[in-house]
Formats: C-alpha cells, sequence, structure tokens
DNA sequence: GTAATTTCTAAACCTAACTTTAGATCAAGG
DNA sequence: CCTTGATCTAAAGTTAGGTTTAGAAATTAC
C-alpha cells in the first residue's frame, strides 16, 4: 500500500476552504509537495488535508508562510504523518504562540497603564521595544506613546 | 494660544522611529492631519506624536489602517487631545483588543486539543471558524484540521 | 550669502500572499 | 464519443503598507 490515488487539488481545496490557487500556491513556497498523475494533474495525500489546516491556523497566529514552511520541514515529506510526528512539530510551535501572546498581553497592559487608567501617565509612558520582531530589522519604532527620554510638554 | 508653529515631519520622524514616508502615508490614509507653512511644508501638533505611536501600536496588535483610522475619527481634529478624550477613544480599543487576544488563547487551546495532547482526537477536531474575521468575506476557511461533517480516515 | 539639510510631489517600485486571466489539456458522465 | 467540468501553466493583476527616486523648492547652518 505505497502511493495510492492520491487525492485532487479541487477536493482539498473544498475541505480546507482555500481557492485551489493558494493551494498552488503553497506548493510553489514549498509548504506542500504533491505528485502527478499521468496526466499531469497534482495528487496529494489524504493528509495534506492536515497540512493545509495547519499553515490556515499557523497563519491567524501570525506566522509567515516562510516561517510555517520551516514547521513543516519537521514532518516527514512523502508519507502521512503519525500521531508522533504531529506532538514533536506541536511542542515547539505552542512555545512560539506562547510567547506571542504573552507579547500581545504584556502590550495590552502597559497600554492599559497609559490611555485607560485615567492616570495622567501617559506622556511619560516608555514601551520600548515591545514587539519580539521590533530590533531585528534596520531602525523600527523605538520610543511609543510618544515618549523619549527628554520629555517635553506634548500633551 | 492657537495653532503654534508646530513640528515638522523629521522631528517625529526622529521621535517616534517612523520613517518620514510613512508619516507621509499615514496623511495620505487620513490618520493624521497636518496643516502647511508659509512654504508648503507640514506642519504637525506635537501631540500628533502620541497619535503617532498608537497607530504604531495598534499595528502591533493587528488592527489595520482603515481600523485605526476609526479609533483616531474620535479624537478631536486640530486640537491637542485631553486625557478624557484618550480615555474615551481607549475604553472601545481596549474591547476590541480584549476579544482578539482572548481569540488567540482560545486557538491556541483547542490546538493543544488537537497536536499538542497526544491523545488520538486529531483527526475528529472541528476548529469552526476560530477567527472573529471568518465569516466576514465571502467563503473563507471553513473547516480547519482537515475535519468536516462526514469524517473519513485522513491519517 | 552660500552650502548643506530637509522637505516637497508624483510616480514608480517593493514584499507578502494570493487571485485572475487565457488558452490548452485532462477526466468524468451520459 | 462528446460534452462538461476540473486542472494545467505562465504571466499579469491586486491589496496593504510602505519605500525609493528624481528634480525642485524651502530651511537651517555657517
Amino acid at each position: 500500500m505505497a502511493k495510492s490515488a492520491g487525492v485532487s487539488i479541487g477536493y482539498l481545496a473544498e475541505r480546507t476552504g482555500l481557492a485551489v490557487s493558494a493551494i498552488r500556491y503553497y506548493e510553489a513556497q514549498g509548504l506542500v509537495e504533491p505528485w502527478r498523475n499521468a496526466g499531469g494533474q497534482r495528487r496529494f495525500l489524504r493528509s495534506d488535508l492536515r497540512r493545509l489546516s495547519f499553515i490556515m491556523i499557523a497563519q491567524q497566529f501570525g506566522f509567515s508562510l516562510p516561517e510555517i514552511r520551516e514547521y513543516l520541514k519537521k514532518l516527514p515529506g512523502g508519507r502521512t504523518p503519525t500521531q508522533e510526528d504531529w506532538a514533536a512539530i506541536s511542542s515547539d510551535f505552542r512555545d512560539h504562540l506562547d510567547q506571542r501572546i504573552e507579547t500581545l498581553m504584556k502590550l495590552r497592559d502597559n497600554l492599559d497603564g497609559c490611555i485607560g487608567c485615567g492616570c495622567l501617565s501617559l506622556p511619560r509612558c516608555a514601551l520600548y521595544n515591545p514587539q519580539d520582531k521590533a530590533g531585528e530589522k534596520g531602525t523600527g519604532p523605538r520610543y511609543l506613546m510618544g515618549d523619549s527620554p527628554e520629555v517635553e510638554n506634548d500633551g
């Protein structure tokens, strides 16, 4: 029972809600690797359903396609992943995900302290590099909510 | 003490860490409304520092520029917002923000139940419309993690 | 007063993540 | 067999959120 007939791109599209064109795009980005049937049409593992679903979920968390591709690299190519395969990829994903949520909550709480609390601390609030991404590329945002080392009266 | 000399776009850029071109872009999108000096250069309220900072923060939460513009509409145009002005806009923003974080956490917990827990429930997990945005536009994603009403053995 | 910075506008360009289009081929149903 | 629907490729188009470029004018620094 090697590689069976496989499922069509249209089937996956219907099951996941993705557009056919999106799935082809994911292939171009290396996120799925269908083979071709005699007529040149794509055939997928049935388990690629889960692969595509993982992509959709990860995107909702704000992961880019290249990032997601790295996660999926840990899954076995060509054969249906086992429960253990998914569990392995899960742990790492979960870490990043917790971190992202925590960052957002920290940002929210800081924002509360600044805007929401009704006190007058706003002009002196420093949300310094609040996002994990900040600092990575070039000279991003530095001081938020209008603060800086030398504070002025800026309403 | 009406509209003073105002500050330049370069000053705001330096204070916020935004590029000058980004601030001009925000003006084009209706997020800030500078006036012009005699020579035709933009002049901003010093309090626009906070406006820009709010934009940066809201973006980190995943709000789009049009969404942010709606929030900022609640601030008075042309004059420096008071503490009460910011408090008013805050409450509404905070609600959306909590909701967004909650959605992410729910999604994470569901994902745990599916991928992370080690049980074998994955093939029957239904994360139905997990994102607030789903269902808004056309025929978006419907069934996640490869599930659907009629379940098949899809690894 | 002259030089060096900033700023101006408009238009083109950029990346991510896709969609659309066009024309051709494949597959499935009757 | 024939028609209809699904799929194919390649290239161009789309949206968001900006950046870059070019040449000119304003401002600041000396």
